[in-house]
DNA sequence: CGCATTTATGAAAACATTTGCAAAACTATT
DNA sequence: AATAGTTTTGCAAATGTTTTCATAAATGCG
């Protein structure tokens, strides 16, 4: 039915079609109580048969919201980012906004470089990835006082409204259920910590947690690995390898732990008798893995909800107080890839 | 620097600092050759101090491209789309467009109702998942003439430009495989097919290809399981631990076959040896699970980009002929989850 | 039935830009 | 120094909406 002719349709074309004014279908579609039942019913008659779209880009000129989040994320390659992602978008899109979603690959400039190509679209609402961002990030929300909302980490005195697990936690947790567990030879696998503000925070508080309770991780024992199971499998192999092996590995997150666990397997070892394997994250596949995965859940989910509500909250209601910081708590998934030393 | 209070700052703001028109501050950003080096060098300054941020939304409405392109995915819950949208995200941000996703959860109604918030928002391209979609999603592409490619899954013929894999080969691939192995008592483990066509395609071409080889499947050894390694696992816990085994299980997608793998763990069976097991997708892990997973291969990030390139061709040379479909062919990818009977 | 309300609609200004055209400011040439 | 040509800039119209204000139409009431 609808006009095919490519002579673009507009506002005053419906009004020409319906015989009314711009002004009325305009009404039509943002004070639809305002119009006799007579015309709505002209108007929606026009509107189908030209098939006409609203324009927002026009609406936007005049202040109206352009019903759009900018999201900036790391990468959709790791499966929590997605989910975070995906969770959150759930949730706005029932207020009826549609996110713009970009990842920056740990690049601070182009984060910066994302940020003003969102507010150039004049997003309502910004959510940024971790705590730490480059000052000239910070500077233009500031200025822009866009309602914005940090994910993923939490801190009590992040420098704009946190919504996260707290990562030192998280990592204190797992490092004090390994020491609870009666190891003391210990080895970890954390992800490189440049632009990563997560994973420095947890490797920091875990080698801190075994510090203190006097157990010091040997040079050797201490690997670095990029996020990927082909790559900590190699790694873990290579550990395992070595005639004097410890009696637990700490995984900065569950991608980690899982080549881990591979390569236990694939070493001949057994998991937890020969040693014990925990991560951080509690992703999707951590529960179904053999053995099932002893770690600690960062609940994305939940996170992502969380930051969609707050969000469009302050979007919609930008009088109330700048939202709050909010604590998703880690939580301990004893599992079956550790076990007490005897 | 910038100025921080409130009062909007637009072109005329700018204008006014750097004692020009709009026009010029227009010309500044539009084309830069023209102005006289002082006056830039005086707008630069005026830009800066002032803060200025273009609006994107007063440059669309005069028909300018929006710079954004609608992404429209079932879920970011699987990996593999994630990875697709990654690899197109990565790709359009080169030419600086930024993209506008959406998930439907295969509900078709909602799909119709994101492409209408796209067209509004005025994207300058869609990216679609899958060949099959509601005939008025079709009309509302034909009706807006804007460039559109379906990903994913390919088919020549497709309605609109399809660039992805060819399902039914896959299918075929990795059922012929399993054949060529020798198997004849063989299980299937698919996903639900409603409003998903490429896991239907998947599907009736294996089942095809081994009653073409004279295999029939039996009603039991036919599962149905949502895509989950946990359900995946559960399900095939219950098949292995009937008395009568099938010597290979053909999975419609690798997280169902990892799952049934850790299944065949946990029931003592031995893979390959007990039973084979393949999958079909080549997810992130897939090499890397013990054993390493045969499957075959469908390129998402190849996809992404060619999808990518594709798309941002068709946008900025609308004059071109629509683009074409592109078959990204998939690979067989012989690990170690399936081995010839003797 | 006429007047005062109330309700429904239209005209025009406003929003932040871009752009065609014309005027102004330079340069080069004689 | 005057002219012609070129480069740079400004003015005003245009873009697709929304909104304020005013007017027209409908309704209620005595």
């Amino acid at each position: 039915m609808p006009d095919k002719s490519k002579k673009k349709v507009d506002i005053v074309t419906v009004a020409k079609a319906a015989r009314v004014s711009a002004s009325t279908v305009s009404r039509y579609f943002n004070h639809p109580d305002l119009l006799k039942p007579a015309t709505r019913k002209r108007i929606d008659t026009a509107v189908r048969k030209t098939g006409y779209i609203r324009n927002r880009a026009a609406q936007t000129i005049h202040g109206i919201r352009s019903g759009t989040i900018g999201v900036l994320i790391p990468t959709l390659d790791h499966a929590i980012f997605a989910e975070v992602v995906q969770a959150f978008s759930d949730e706005v899109a029932d207020a009826g906004f549609t996110i713009l979603l970009a990842s920056h690959g740990y690049d601070l400039q182009r984060e910066y470089a994302i940020l003003r190509k969102f507010l150039e679209h004049r997003v309502d609402g910004v959510v940024l990835t971790g705590l730490d961002h480059d000052e000239a990030v910070f500077q233009l929300l500031d200025q822009q006082q866009i309602p914005s909302v940090l994910i993923w980490n939490y801190a009590a005195h992040s420098r704009y409204p946190s919504i996260g697990a707290d990562n030192e936690l998280a990592g204190r947790m797992i490092a004090d259920h390994v020491l609870s567990l009666g190891h003391r030879r210990i080895a970890v696998m954390f992800p490189p910590t440049q632009g990563n503000d997560r994973a420095q925070a947890r490797r920091d508080i875990v080698l801190e947690t075994l510090a203190q309770a006097g157990v010091t991780v040997p040079e050797d024992w201490s690997l670095t690995t990029v996020y990927s199971i082909s790559e900590s499998k190699q790694d873990a192999q290579a550990l395992f390898a070595q005639p004097d092996r410890p009696t637990a590995l700490i995984c900065g997150n569950d991608v980690l732990a899982s080549g881990a666990l591979y390569a236990a397997h694939a070493t001949g070892l057994s998991v937890p008798h020969d040693i014990s394997i925990v991560g951080i994250g509690d992703f999707k596949g951590s529960a179904d893995i053999e053995p099932p995965l002893t770690t600690v859940r960062l609940p994305a989910r939940r996170i992502g909800q969380e930051a969609g509500q707050a969000l469009t909250q302050a979007i919609i209601d930008p009088t109330a107080a700048q939202g709050h910081s909010l604590h998703v708590a880690p939580i301990l998934m004893q599992r079956q890839s550790a076990r007490a030393l005897p």
